[in-house]
DNA sequence: CTGCCTCCATGACACCTGTCATGACCGAGT
DNA sequence: ACTCGGTCATGACAGGTGTCATGGAGGCAG
C-alpha cells in the first residue's frame, strides 16, 4: 500500500484528486491540506510515501514545501503537480529535491502511475518541459532584479515600486533595465510577464 | 438517475472531477470534452441533464458555450464551476443562462449537491461572489476600451496596440486614459490588471 | 591583492505616457 | 431637431520611462 499526501489550495481540486487516486487499490490519501505551510506537519503525522504538491498555494509554495520535505523527512517523495508548465519551475522544483513534475494537463490516468513510479524511487519529468527547460537555460536574473520585477508585474510607477523595496527610483529603473535586456523585452511589463512565464520570478 | 457532461481543459482536474462525481450514486458522466467547441456537440449526442462548465479554456469559453447550450438545449441546465471567483463572470454567467456558479474553491463534497440542486431546476450562487457582483455594479467599459485594455495587459508600448486593433497611437491613448479613470488606476497596466480580476475583459 | 561581478545611486538624454482641449462622424433616444 | 454617448483623431503639456555613463561599496575566486 502506497501512502499518499495531498496538497493543493483548491479544496474541489483536491478533493477530486483524492477520489480519483482513492479508486486504485494500491493508493491510500492519508493526508490532505489547502497549504504549504500545513504540509510539514501533516507530513510529520502521517510519514507518507509520496506527497503530491501544487506549486500555486498561499504562504509556502510548493517548492518550497519540496525543499523542506526533502530535507526534514527524505523518506518522503515529492511528486509536484501544477497548472503551470514554467520551465523554470521544473528547474527549481528538481533542485528543491521533487522527484517527479507533472502538468494538470495530462490524462488523468497517468497520475497513478506516476505517484507508483514516484513511490518506487523513479523519476517522472514532462518531456516537453524538460527540452523547454534545457533551451531556455537557467535563470539569468539577479535577486534585485526577481524582486523588482514581482512589483512590476501590477504595473505601477518605478517611484511605487521603489517605495516597497526601499530603494531609489533611479534604482529601480537599473534593474529594471537590466531585466528588460535579459528577458529581451521593450517594456518592464513585457520583462515582467515573460519572466512570469518562465517560471523565473 | 442524473446525467452530466465535464467540460475542462486541464484534462487531470477533469477526469479527478469525474472520478468525484462517479462516486455518487445518483450521478453518471456521459461526456467529458477539453474545450468549449466540442460542448454543443457533446450535448447535442448525449443529451445531459446538467452541464459543469469550466471558464477558462482554450477557443469558445465557459460563459459563450453557455450562451450557446441554453439557445440550443435549454433542457440542459449549465452548473459554472471556475477557479476564478470574479464578480464579473458570475454576472456574465447569469446573463449567458448558467443556473449555478460555483468557484474551485469551495469543498468538494458539495459539487455532488451543486450539480443535484441545478438538475431539479434551482440555482446555486456563491454567496460572497453575489455581494461583490452587486457592490461593484455592471461592467462600464465601452467594447473599445476592452479590447484595448486586453492589449495592454503584455506590456506593448501604444504605438504596439495601436498597430494591432488599427487605430491610431492617440485614439489608443484616449481609450486607455478613459479606462483608467474608470477603474480608479493611474497606468494602463493597473487599470488592466484591475478590469481583468473583476471580470470586465 | 586584484580583477570581476553585483548592488546602489545620480545625472542627463530622447522618447513614451497620461491628460486635457478640441473637433468630427454616427446611431439611439426624448 | 436636439441631445447624448461612443468612436476616431490631432496637438500640446508635465511627468514618467528606458538607456547610458559614471561612481563607490562590498563579496569572492584566482
Amino acid at each position: 500500500m502506497i501512502t499518499v499526501l495531498l496538497a493543493d489550495d483548491q479544496a474541489l481540486v483536491r478533493g477530486a484528486m483524492a477520489a480519483l487516486l482513492g479508486l486504485e487499490g494500491d493508493l491510500e490519501i492519508v493526508a490532505e491540506v489547502g497549504s504549504g505551510d500545513e504540509v510539514l506537519d501533516a507530513a510529520r503525522r502521517t510519514l507518507p510515501d509520496v506527497a503530491v504538491l501544487d506549486i500555486e498555494m498561499p504562504g509556502t509554495d510548493g517548492i518550497a514545501a519540496t525543499a523542506v520535505l526533502a530535507r526534514e523527512l527524505p523518506e518522503t517523495r515529492v511528486l509536484i503537480v501544477t497548472t503551470f508548465g514554467r520551465p523554470g519551475y521544473l528547474r527549481r522544483a528538481l533542485e528543491a529535491g521533487a522527484r517527479g513534475f507533472v502538468v494538470k494537463d495530462t490524462p488523468s490516468d497517468e497520475l497513478a502511475e506516476a505517484v507508483r513510479t514516484v513511490a518506487r524511487g523513479g523519476r517522472v519529468v514532462d518531456p516537453s518541459l524538460a527540452t523547454e527547460s534545457v533551451v531556455d537555460g537557467p535563470n539569468p536574473l539577479t535577486d534585485r532584479e526577481r524582486e523588482v520585477l514581482r512589483h512590476a508585474l501590477d504595473g505601477g510607477s518605478a517611484a511605487a515600486i521603489a517605495a516597497r523595496v526601499h530603494l531609489s527610483p533611479g534604482t529601480v529603473r537599473n534593474h529594471l533595465s537590466s531585466a528588460i535586456g535579459k528577458t529581451g523585452s521593450a517594456t518592464r511589463v513585457e520583462a515582467a510577464r515573460r519572466a512570469q512565464d518562465l517560471g523565473w520570478l
